[in-house]
DNA sequence: AACGTCGTCATGCTTTCGAGTGATTTTGGG
DNA sequence: CCCAAAATCACTCGAAAGCATGACGACGTT
């Protein structure tokens, strides 16, 4: 950003200084002043459009890069991949399987509720255990828990 | 786009028409010369950088979504997917670029509060663009929008 | 000038989550 | 049999999410 704020300032002088000096060597017509206007003014414009496209093309480009930086780690194979869980990472980070199970109905979308109807335990549980799969994957909202989740292998 | 050249060519004609006029007026200085380009240079200059900004906000959009896509990382599988959002469908959804871009912030885990925070915008404001696309979307849950959002291709 | 879309923001209200704490069963292995 | 881990459930409370509704301004199209 700072180069190009540099650059601009320099092609400006630069064209000031130009024209200045050819002010008085060749051209000294009457008609001058609306030349050298047209002529800065083409030029600007066109630094202008070039600082504005470059300008704008950075901070979209950094806010994505901030935005993108999640950090697939796909342990299964190219295309069709069935998927298999990497119980390993699991184990590691001593995740039970019916912990598991929850997580698993949290990534579909399901709610508290909604996952206890399925698995025909108290809603509470339910709770219970995505807290504790939720500290075990150091997520602090179940949205995080499951691109953690995916991240380390146990989610598809 | 059109507009934008159209208001472009009007103000510099009338610009040069002002100035012309203004020349036979007052400020006949000497030194008039270097003042005038420096105003003609610093007004197109600016409305260069906003009619760069506005025609790259065109395509933008797209932009984002292909520099998205450097998420690349993993040890494993070389010719891993880039993933490239399908448009098609966003708009099939109706889905506007801002939604989408709420809903890939919703989808790597961050509250709406950190949203809102990082797009330097007001946390209703997220509320608002993540009822809609959730809406579009058909989902009742941030978590089932995600999962929703990847099954039909607008999230990675 | 009128209309439609988008993005922005607010307010009020309800529901869902999540943290913290505690307690009671299963269950599998030593 | 006994123990530890796992699974189950409850209760509170504050935070976050979600819903409905209305509004306003910037832009683009017609």
């Amino acid at each position: 950003m700072k180069r190009q704020v540099l650059i601009f300032g320099v092609v400006g002088g630069v064209l000031i200084t130009v024209l200045k000096w050819t002010e008085y060597r060749f051209l000294v017509l009457e008609h001058s002043f609306e030349i050298y206007g047209a002529l800065i003014a083409a030029l600007f414009a066109g630094l202008g459009i070039w600082l504005g496209v470059r300008m704008h093309e950075r901070r979209e480009r950094v806010v994505v890069r901030e935005v993108t930086v999640p950090v697939e780690v796909p342990v299964s194979i190219p295309a069709s991949a069935p998927f298999t869980r990497d119980e390993a990472k699991r184990e590691q980070l001593g995740i039970t399987p019916r912990e598991m199970e929850i997580l698993t109905l949290v990534a579909e979308g399901l709610s508290n509720r909604e996952i206890a109807e399925r698995l025909f335990v108290s809603e509470n549980t339910v709770k219970t255990h995505c807290s504790r799969a939720f500290d075990k994957l150091g997520a602090k909202r179940r949205t995080q828990a499951v691109q953690l989740g995916k991240e380390m292998g146990l989610l598809p």
